[in-house]
DNA sequence: TCTGGGGTCCTAGGACCC
DNA sequence: TCTGGGGTCCTAGGACCC
């Protein structure tokens, strides 16, 4: 598969700190200035910061009473998921103007593939260039491009290109760009991953890639074979259009911890009820459901029971959270942080009443 | 510093079946 | 009496991603 021929042309495109520029956008006094975009109760944490809060060292996921002690002069401002779908919506409809192969990661963040569109990567590097013009020309905001040989290294690629930039790794320019990179620039290598392999003296790409694959394997079960194959740009995944989500869920940190267990219940039934809700909007049922649990000290503990017939009333969710947090969970006195419902193992709501095959002939149970 | 919310995928152990 | 082998399903937890 490695004929010139065969080799993919794979596009990558992540809006720059999406919803903080979505609110220096929408309020023209914010632009220039840091602002943060997160949760603002006392367990809020930062979505997006702004550039000019990332000067400040503010970061994703960092909790927003950090933010504050870092940045205090920043605009603290609560996310508005509509309005950043909308000009995610926009974002769309430009790429599938140029392929019909897309995949949206998040609000910000979609993969296109250019393969069948192009002839080869220097028209394909055009077509990139004109994504990203259309793209900032109509939203008037700012993003990223990376284009490679597959979804990996076109991810990386517009990573290396922020902000506002557009980069392609060529073939060959894989292994020099890889090399000098920290492991933990790679995707699938997160905090944990990270030491674990610090602990084994490898801290470069480089240091990976020239690691026994039979002791990654060892070491990290199939995740060391992907870590091998990273380490080599190497990511054979498909530009995958949607499909169908294999579970919901709801959860909710309280702004306190909550002691009293009729509290726990009326959440959950709430929880119960926004799950119920989607599923009937996206007519699915679910065969399995959970609930979640975090107690003071962040321990979590989540509890599962599978069921024969697909639920998607908020009653009956609700009333299967209440029991398994009732009997399942050892909730003591503490109080708990967090309560979820989820639902799982989903199947089109069509479909649930389908009957069994019973008694196939033929089907003999014996050997 | 004190840790959101929505997901996906993987692992490991146990039950159960033939 | 001292012990199979393979397969599937279920459950709980954890790493990771945005």
């Amino acid at each position: 598969m490695s004929v010139a021929g065969n080799r993919r042309r794979i596009g990558h495109l992540d809006m720059d700190a999406f919803f903080a520029a979505v609110e220096q956008l929408d309020r023209p006094e914010l632009r220039g200035r840091p602002v943060i975009v997160g949760g603002l109760g006392p367990r809020g944490v930062v979505s997006t910061a702004s550039y000019e809060a990332r000067e400040f060292g503010v970061g994703s996921a960092m909790p927003m009473s950090r933010a504050q002690r870092l940045c205090p002069q920043a605009a603290f401002l609560a996310p508005r998921f509509r309005r950043y779908k909308e000009i995610s919506n926009v974002v769309r409809r430009i790429l599938l103007d140029i392929t019909p192969i897309i995949e949206p990661v998040s609000l910000d963040e979609a993969f296109f593939d250019l393969t069948a569109c192009c002839e080869d990567i220097a028209t394909a590097l055009a077509i990139a260039a004109e994504v990203k013009r259309a793209v900032e020309e109509t939203t008037r905001l700012a993003c990223s491009v990376g284009l490679a040989g597959n979804r990996f290294l076109a991810k990386l690629a517009s990573e290396l290109a922020k902000p506002g930039g557009l980069r392609l790794i060529a073939p060959e320019q894989v292994q020099a760009t890889l090399d000098p990179l920290h492991v933990g620039r790679l995707q699938g290598v997160g905090p944990v991953t990270a030491r674990r392999l610090q602990g084994m003296g490898i801290v470069t790409v480089r240091q990976l890639r020239s690691t026994d694959l039979d002791l990654l394997v060892r070491t990290f079960g199939a995740h060391g074979r992907i870590l091998h194959r990273r380490a080599r740009g190497e990511d054979s995944s498909p530009v995958a259009c949607s499909r169908q989500s294999l579970s919901v869920s709801r959860e909710t940190t309280f702004p306190v911890d909550v002691t009293d267990p009729a509290r726990w219940e009326t959440v959950l039934r709430e929880l119960a009820a926004d799950v119920a809700a989607q599923l009937q909007r996206e007519k699915l049922v679910a065969h399995c459901v959970r609930v979640k649990a975090r107690f003071p000290d962040f321990r979590t503990q989540t509890r599962q029971t599978t069921v024969a017939t697909g639920v998607d009333s908020a009653a009956l969710l609700g009333s299967i959270a209440v029991e398994l947090l009732r009997h399942r969970i050892e909730t003591g006195a503490r109080g708990l942080r967090l309560l979820g419902v989820g639902a799982a193992r989903l199947v089109e709501s069509a479909a649930r009443q389908l009957p069994l095959f019973d008694d196939t002939p033929g089907a003999s149970r014996d050997r």
